[in-house]
Order: structure tokens, then sequence, then C-alpha cells
DNA sequence: CGCGGTCTTGAGCGCCCTCAATCGACGTGG
DNA sequence: CCACGTCGATTGAGGGCGCTCAAGACCGCG
């Protein structure tokens, strides 16, 4: 049913290779990092990180690991094996036994799974790979957390608040499937989306990878493929959004916004420390 | 628009004076025991306690705070004040600004806010107490936790539990409001309601405490309160359920779990120690 | 007895679903 | 180079699930 989303997508930064130019000590972050620290502007674009813990990220990075489109990490009821994402987009799902399947949120670069010493629910739902993911095992960081040093607070505090913001999604996302339209709920994802990606440095402009295809949009907002691509095109006749292969434009944020009372939570989070 | 839930489904216990009969040492539970350690059942259920940590959650019982219905326990986006709640229900929700609202979950005896280091994305939103709430303060609970002395390592397992089973229940929430029909979600959600209140010790066989009017059922379940309506008719003329003031009996839970693929998540998590 | 809150019922309709077919892009093999 | 298969996006037709509006019945309470 849902098998090899090979198409497009895939971040320019996924193709490139390893280790390109060694960012010095205390520079500004580059606008466009390589994709081995993509995780690593995430985490810490969240709070401050010190070089100690900037370079054990970009260690851990060295060691890839890449799951093909369609493969799952961890089958539901297993407790994933701790990795955290490089590039690629994976989704938590359920499927339920006539076909049907509800997703629960996405995983884009810098989101961690199975980190945490007690599993989450969430660590414990099938999590299937959306396009190519390129990840790396999560183990040490795992071990570190466990640890409670102090050298490592930041780390800490930086993956915590990763996990904080998969779970204000998720309740975002409840409130889309119980009380929105579909115009709404569209909306309302389509600017999470651009959230996140501006997180990750993802984002050009207002111009935003989209690797999903319309039927894995479908099943996460609890529509028809039909519905879906329907409500799509009515935004883009409104001029709302644009789409190309893989990417998509967001032509009019303030409008977006007032359709679906959109109010990030995720700045709440950000700002905090 | 949803103020005063005064009507029925205080549970009898609730009424009860403080302490009746102190239950020795080691005996069995009491098939109905008093509503000051109804939310030590649900404690116990989870994993064995020691005696201490049965006296300590008794002793915490003493000191009881009466919310009444409609009250917020805490504002959207401030961490609710930690609280245990002794008997009584309350739910977490969203309001949107046009009115509608989205509710995320019910909360019963024995459930825990705001307990836990780092505050979660759950106790931030609005808690509404939907009838009235007997609860105690919980910063003790609270600082027990923190401390990792292996005194209280079974009070500790017991309230993870709770917590990993709201977010279990938030999932399967998730997909009730995404991919299933009006029919599927008010069963499913019935079902995983009996198995909280048979976890409680507030089920009397199948018949169930029901304190939520149909406006919050339509307001959790994503539904239209008139829509509702007519579903919960017509799984009583199918002879699935009976509904009487405050409760509600389960008629033919074998059919119940056949219409909605109900598989409960929660033994799971019961078992696992 | 009047009143407010809740439940119930009817009518009408629109959002969203299902089924089914077409089209375009792309990769493959002859 | 073209025929072909596959996958994803698109479009049309038709219908049903669930919504809104509105009114009435029921019930506990002051």
């Amino acid at each position: 049913m849902h098998t090899g989303f090979t198409h497009a997508g895939e971040s320019d930064a996924a193709r490139r290779p390893r280790v390109t130019a060694p960012v010095s000590a205390t520079s500004r972050r580059p606008l466009r990092p390589p994709a081995d620290v993509a995780a690593l502007r995430v985490l810490s674009a969240v709070t401050t990180l010190t070089e100690d813990e900037r370079n054990l990220v970009r260690k851990l990075c060295l060691y890839r690991e890449s799951i093909p489109a369609g493969a799952e990490f961890a089958r539901e009821g297993e407790a994933a094996p701790p990795r955290l994402i490089v590039s690629g987009w994976a989704c938590r799902q359920h499927a339920l036994p006539d076909g049907r399947r509800q997703i629960f949120g996405f995983l884009m670069a810098g989101d961690a799974i199975g980190i945490g010493l007690k599993a989450r629910p969430l660590d414990e739902v099938s999590t299937v790979a959306v396009t190519r993911v390129e990840c790396v095992d999560a183990l040490m960081l795992r071990e570190i957390l466990a640890i409670q040093d102090g050298r490592h607070a930041g780390l800490q505090k930086a993956l915590a608040v990763v996990r904080r913001n998969e779970e204000a999604c998720l309740l975002d996302h409840v409130v889309r499937l119980g009380r929105q339209s579909a115009h709404e709920r569209t909306a309302h994802f389509l600017l999470e989306w651009r959230q996140r990606c501006r997180l990750a440095g993802l984002a050009d402009g207002e111009r935003l990878p989209m690797p999903l295809t319309q039927e894995v949009l479908s099943d996460a907002l609890g529509l028809s493929i039909v519905h879906l691509n329907r409500t799509l095109q009515h935004m883009r006749r409104e001029h709302l959004i644009e789409m190309k292969r893989g990417w998509v434009d967001l032509l009019d944020v303030g409008r977006l916004k007032f359709v679906c009372d959109y109010q990030s939570r995720h700045n709440i989070n950000v700002m905090s420390d």
C-alpha cells in the first residue's frame, strides 16, 4: 500500500560528502551547514551548547546508517533503538487491520528516536522512513543523558526540548483532527511544517521541502487522498501556496495563519531557558 | 458555553466520610474501597507498593482540596501545580477562539497533574473540572520522585505508568479522531473508559460511571452533539449499551471490541514490571 | 411552578468519502 | 527510440456521514 517513496524530496544536504569544511570553533553558524551538522543545528537552535557538546555530536555523525524509504525503524510495540536523524524524513504511524492508517507525526533532521531512559508510548508505535533516512546510533547520547553530569547539561536540555516539541505537535494534531476543517487542517499543518523546517535550517525563505506524497499527507491529516488533493488545489487557486517537485512555497503566511488560527507552541519552548 | 456540570455523575465514594474502616496491613483490598484510597487503588494496581508507600499516600489524602465543576486547575500555558486526584473527573482541553473546543483526555481518581520534574506539554494545556473534583496537593510526591532513593521505587514506577497511560490514550485518541467513524470512535472510547474505571475500582461489573454530558463527550470525540446523540441511540437500539443517570452499561463488550478493533495498550503497561 | 441545562428529534444540506478513470513523469527493457 | 508498467497527481460522478438550525421533551432545582 504505502511503499517506495523514492521520488523527490531528498534534501540537497543529504547528498553532500561527509565532512566538508570544519567550522572554526567559535564562529557563527554557516547559513547552509553540511548535512553532518544539520541535526546539530536543530539542537543548538534550542539552547546554547558548549564546544565539547558540539564536537560530541559531530563525532557521532561520522558513523552513519542509511535506512531506505518505506523501511521500519521499529515495529509496533517494540521499543525503538536509540537513533538521531541526520537527514531525510520518517513518520510515526499506526495501521488499522483494514488498511487504514493514521500518522501521528513526522521526524526530520535533529529529531531523536528512543532517546530517554523510560520509553514513551510514542517511541513504541511503528516508525517508518518516508524518504531515505540517514541516521546515527544514539546509544551513546542516551547514556550521556543517563549520567547526570553537568558537562552535558546543554545537550540534555536540547534533547528534552526536542521531545517536548514532538508532544506539543501531537496535541496540535489532536485539535486539527478533532475540530478543524480540511482547509484549516492543511494550513495549520503546513505552518507547523514550516516552523520545524526553519528550525532545522531546511527552509529557503518560504520555500520548504515537501517530500511527503499526498497519500502520506492525507493519512496524517485524516482526510481522503482525493479530498486532500482538492484542498491543496483550492489553496493554490487562492494563491496561498504553490507546489513543485518536492517543494512547497507558502505565498501568504499571514493569511495562512489567519484561516486556521495558528499559534506556535514551539516559540515558547525555544525561548524558555 | 461549557460551564456548570453540576448534574450527575459524582461517584458515591466521593460523598463518603473521610476515613472509614482502616484496612488491616496485609489484607486483600476491599471491593469498594473508601474514597481516600481510590487513588491508592489505581497506583497499587499498577505495581506493588510497600506499606510505607501506601501509608504515605493515605497521609497525603487527609488534606483535601475541592474544586467545583467547571473550574480550571490551571490556565493554558501555565504549568499546573502538582495534584493527585482523589475523586471526580476532569478534562484536558484546548479552546479555539470561535468557541469550538477539543478535549485531549480525561482525568479520574489516581491520575496526577503536574507531577514529573520537567512538565510535559500535556501539563500545560487548560485542565478543567468536569464534576466536582477532590484532590490533594502532590508537591510532596513530586519531591519524593525527584529524590532517587530506593525506598519509594514502587511509587515512582506507579506514577510513571500513570503518565505513560495518559500518553498512550492520547495516541489512541489520535487514531479515533483521524481514522474512525462516529460509531467506532464512540465504542472505542467507551472501552477505554471501561478499562480506566476498572483500574480505579469505579466499575460495577460492566456498569461504569459516566459523568460526562453529551456535550463534553462530543468535544472529546470530535463530533457534533447532535450526531453523538444519534450514535448513542443507535448503540442502544443495537443492545450494545444502556444509559442511565450518570451511568452507562456495556451490554456486549465483545461486540463493542469487534466493531472498533479495540486492543488495550494498558495491559502492556500494567503487566510489565 | 418557572427556569436552565440536558437530551431528543426533524429537516435540510454540505463536507468529505468512495469508486473509477485519466494524465503525466519516470524508469525499464526490447 | 519507443512501448510499457508503475506511481503519484488529478478529475468527475454520486452518495452518505455528519453538520447546522431549530424546536420540543425531560428533569432537577430554587
